[in-house]
DNA sequence: AATGAATGAGCCTTCATTCAT
DNA sequence: TATGAATGAAGGCTCATTCAT
């Protein structure tokens, strides 16, 4: 505020203390659970007073929500949506699917403190159904003009969505092998949401007008 | 033990209060969290002493212990498994995915408390892992031999069940709805591992150059 | 509740255990303030653990109050007016200086503890306004009926007796000797509300329709 | 110090800051207590950082020194007294008391917190109770010297003080208006202790055989 | 079987104080 | 002069657990 010119050397300091107490706590909580990790635990494996914690956060509960703001999953799920959005339909599952897993992995521990008091919080868990209406929107979206363009058959792309999302998050939460279950699910799914006649080896979207091959077989 | 003729009266009331404890305990374990739980709560809701908590239990561990052992959901699970195997793959798949919604819709208190305590317990995930892998063995091979009739085109059938169970559970642990989306989860799935010229609707492998049903919606 | 008869032993215990923490604690927090007093220390005076407070108690506040409502000098207050009423003048102020005295050396421990949070508690503040508004009425009351009698003059009651309360209890909540001081006090203030002619000696209100002896001199 | 030519700028500055320091102090102990204000209260209300505090002062303990020195109500209550002296009783009685509200009123806060400490800090006790013991000499001199002149009865001036006082006082910490009770209680004590004839209206004493004025109201 | 008094460890949080910048 | 990061000692309160009755 009173110091044009940048942060100070002392600012970026405090910025970093600030951010190591986040991870710290971040850590701490996917281990041991938020009521099972300690402000003493925290503070003592980054090796400061307890009351330092509370020189940057209110409480416990504030320390929570910095994490979240920190290392909210929202923002890279939003760009992995945006980089999706007009790939052909079996590209675009099989970069979701993969991209989910990332995503998911790299904020795995997030989700995990996220996934324990989503089933305690009232609050909390509207704000995740509420983010999770946001991408199915999104997402969904995508889908539906795969629908459109003729690449998929009809049928409600939430589901599809949801399971993907529902089979992908967890693997990566728990910290198991993406591959080579992540393909077959893709290919499963896709063979399940394509409409007759798409072949998904061509990645180019057959024009609506487009005669579908002889309908010999599903695949 | 020392008594022929059955229980005894005192015996059954002690049973009955034990239950009873179990299952106040399951209940505010749900809404609170093991941790968030007290021992008082428990007493308090069932309306006795604390103290006589522990004339029942060991210890907070020992009532989670009794909780699983009374209300685990493996018994469920295999009774589930048991009554699909030698059904056509249709079917199979549909009676699984309801069922499963089903018995976790009646078991949703417990698994809420399994979904967290697994995340921050080793012990109880290496048991949850251990669980899951028999009930992918078990359920793995009857889609096997739905492969081997040529209902199934061949493929890692733990995917399918893993992506079935994943989409199916966490509804019926939310208390979401299951319909439609289970029945169009069904039906995506199925679709995605249909051998080729596979027509449910028979209930029977069909040639390859018989007409599949048509989609749900309008194609 | 559960058992008639009376209270058990055990009960008796408790209740016995309440009242030496509700004492124990009155005696700290006079000596050091509420806020200066810590629960630790008067577990330990008590000689019993931290924690046994809480059983008994559900808070500090919670702790003073129950002091409040166990010490509180309403009621002995009360008395001492329903005591004095009818008394001639003379002999009533005296009562009530004395007696005053004596119930505020009683509660000089309450007394001091109320003192300093009333400066800085809004509620308790409005409280013992709404104390000191009750008792003025009723003792001022009192003292109107002397006036309506003839024995004082006409005047405003209740400046007498905030003025004698204000002099006289300080005294006792600082443990100082009440004589001679007490009594000179009574002296000052009654020849200060006497109605011309009256005669304390007598200690008989002299009729209103008497003539008041030649006023040769104030006493 | 060592600059000859009075204070410097940054000196002045200093003073004020530190002035500001204690003047804010004052509100938020006389507000919340000396236990209850913090150091970070004072230090924001005032607009700068904590450590600031301790530039200008050693500790908490010390900043109330700070503020008794510079808040201290002797100094007025001295000027109070030597202004009343060989006034006549009555004027000096009715000075002393609205005086005495005046004072207490300007120095309101100082006085609850003092109110407070005496209570619980025996040094504090001791140091009021020379400082009433110094103005209780003063004062009552004055009025013996009253007595001596023939317009009081031979009494306990310090019972007359004390009451006057410890009347007055409260009032005016409490923030209550001081009229008509300040003017009736002045009342009351001066026919209290005044000597036979005197008539207060001629502020002279009477001859004892002088008709004493009316009372206020009709006797 | 049942009660609830009692314990004691530990948690979150506050706050006066220090100190490098 | 001024800042605010950092410390560390408590303090209020909770809670699983024990035990005499």
């Amino acid at each position: 505020m009173g110091h044009p010119g940048g942060p100070t050397n002392r600012e970026r300091q405090a910025e970093q203390r600030r951010n190591q107490l986040i991870d710290t706590a971040l850590d701490l909580f996917a281990e041991k659970g938020v009521d099972g990790a300690t402000i003493k635990d925290i503070a003592t494996r980054v090796g400061v007073a307890q009351g330092l914690v509370y020189h940057y956060f209110d409480s416990k509960e504030d320390l929570l929500s910095a994490i979240i703001e920190r290392h909210g999953p929202v923002q890279p799920f939003s760009a992995l949506l945006a980089s999706v959005y007009e790939r052909p339909a079996a590209e675009g599952l099989s970069l979701l699917a993969h991209g989910v897993y990332r995503v998911a992995s790299e904020r795995r521990k997030l989700l995990s403190v996220l996934a324990r008091e989503i089933l305690v919080r009232p609050e909390m868990r509207l704000m995740a159904l509420g983010v999770r209406a946001q991408v199915l929107a999104i997402a969904g979206a995508y889908l539906d003009s795969r629908i459109a363009l003729g690449e998929l058959r009809p049928h409600d792309t939430t589901v599809t969505l949801q399971s993907l999302a529902a089979s992908v998050v967890p693997l990566a939460v728990v910290g198991l092998e993406p591959e080579p279950y992540i393909t077959h699910l893709v290919e499963i799914l896709l063979r399940g949401v394509a409409a007759p006649g798409y072949n998904p080896a061509n990645d180019q979207p057959t024009g609506p007008g487009a005669a579908p091959a002889k309908p010999t077989a599903t695949s």
